[in-house]
DNA sequence: GTCTATAGCTGGATAGAC
DNA sequence: GTCTATCCAGCTATAGAC
């Protein structure tokens, strides 16, 4: 993971246009879908003439090829380990604020994701395939420790996974039905620390680590 | 809801071709998203000629808003209700198991569903306004009459029901995800009995109605 | 590096024969 | 009710002036 999109200097007038056009891009691609998002209107959002984002990207394949590695990259810099070294209770509460946090701060990312998923992960397979089969193995063998140890109850590791990013990201991918539902226009400052609380207290108690 | 889509006679040519359209959108519409799925895809997935389904719907803009109103009438049937006449356990395994149910026999409703709402649920906010917001308010205060009974912890009811949503539906939505990182082609007979059994273990221990 | 013009293609929708 | 032919709008991508 963690692959750098491009190489230039930060500061660069093509640094900057880059980072404007996958800005735009994102937006639009979550809206319009990938067909629906045309390169005139990504070219509109990001306030360029459609011929410079052709310009700076050759095609709109390349648009979305970069927009889905700025993806991956940001879930792993968010997410990228769990801290088993203090014991399944910390290492959960880390995990659980890690992927709210990402949730509530780049619901685009997780957005983009989703429905990559969602319409049969064609991009995806093999990050899939690969890197993300490993990194639950992994993550599972830990908890299956615990578990033997006695430190936790015994519950599927791997659906405690999936349990945990459903719940997260739930919060990232739905938040137009959730603030709609509570009839709100935004999430406000304390949401984040409110589900945040709220999800560490409900899913401890479920691997039985409280009362 | 339950608002039926058509009135003719079920055996008719016209009902037939229509629920064939309706199922070959419904898997175009998911795969290739709005702008991507054409007219003529839809038709080459039902077997009949681009002419005949825009003869039946009219245009493409139809036959979405068919495909929406069929994934609402699921919706519908499915979970329509909470029984409450038992307490909140019962009240819980109930709705967790249609939810599950749900979500393994018609992936499709939930990943168009899903997709709405992560597009902005432009076609979906009048129902997520009225009928959706109503029925979070109804069941939220069931739950709330539990806990002031002391009948199960003081978990927030609104967060309780997104949590059950999100784990219940991940299983439609994430499919593809959940069946590569197992390394499985799909689910088997009893992925569904045992996804239930986890779910409706683990949250009924948070809920505080389990040891 | 920026922008205009346009070639070339795809897809929605209709007309009209059967 | 079924299907072919076709029109036209809108899109990607390139050529080329500045």
């Amino acid at each position: 993971m963690s692959t750098k999109t491009s190489n230039e200097k930060p500061g660069s007038i093509r640094a900057r246009s880059e980072a404007v056009i996958l800005a735009a891009a994102q937006k639009e691609f979550i809206l319009q879908g990938y067909k629906g998002a045309t390169v005139q209107s990504i070219a509109d959002t990001a306030g360029l003439p459609k011929a410079n984002v052709l310009y700076y990207f050759k095609n709109k394949e390349n648009i979305y090829h970069a927009v889905l590695q700025l993806t991956l990259d940001t879930w792993d810099r968010g997410i990228g380990d769990i801290d088993s070294s203090q014991g399944p209770v910390v290492a959960i509460e880390k995990f659980i604020a890690a992927k709210v946090k990402m949730s509530f701060e780049h619901p685009q990312a997780s957005k983009i994701y989703a429905m990559e998923i969602i319409q049969g992960a064609l991009h995806l397979k093999e990050f899939a395939r690969t890197y993300l089969r490993q990194w639950v193995r992994e993550k599972a063998k830990l908890f299956q420790v615990w578990i033997d140890n006695g430190e936790m109850k015994n519950v599927d590791p791997v659906k405690l996974i999936f349990l945990i990013w459903s719940t997260t990201q739930h919060y990232a991918d739905f938040e137009t039905q959730i603030l709609t539902i509570m009839n709100r226009a935004d999430y406000e400052e304390d949401d984040m620390t409110q589900v945040t609380e709220f999800l560490t207290d409900f899913i401890l108690r479920g691997c039985g680590l409280k009362p």
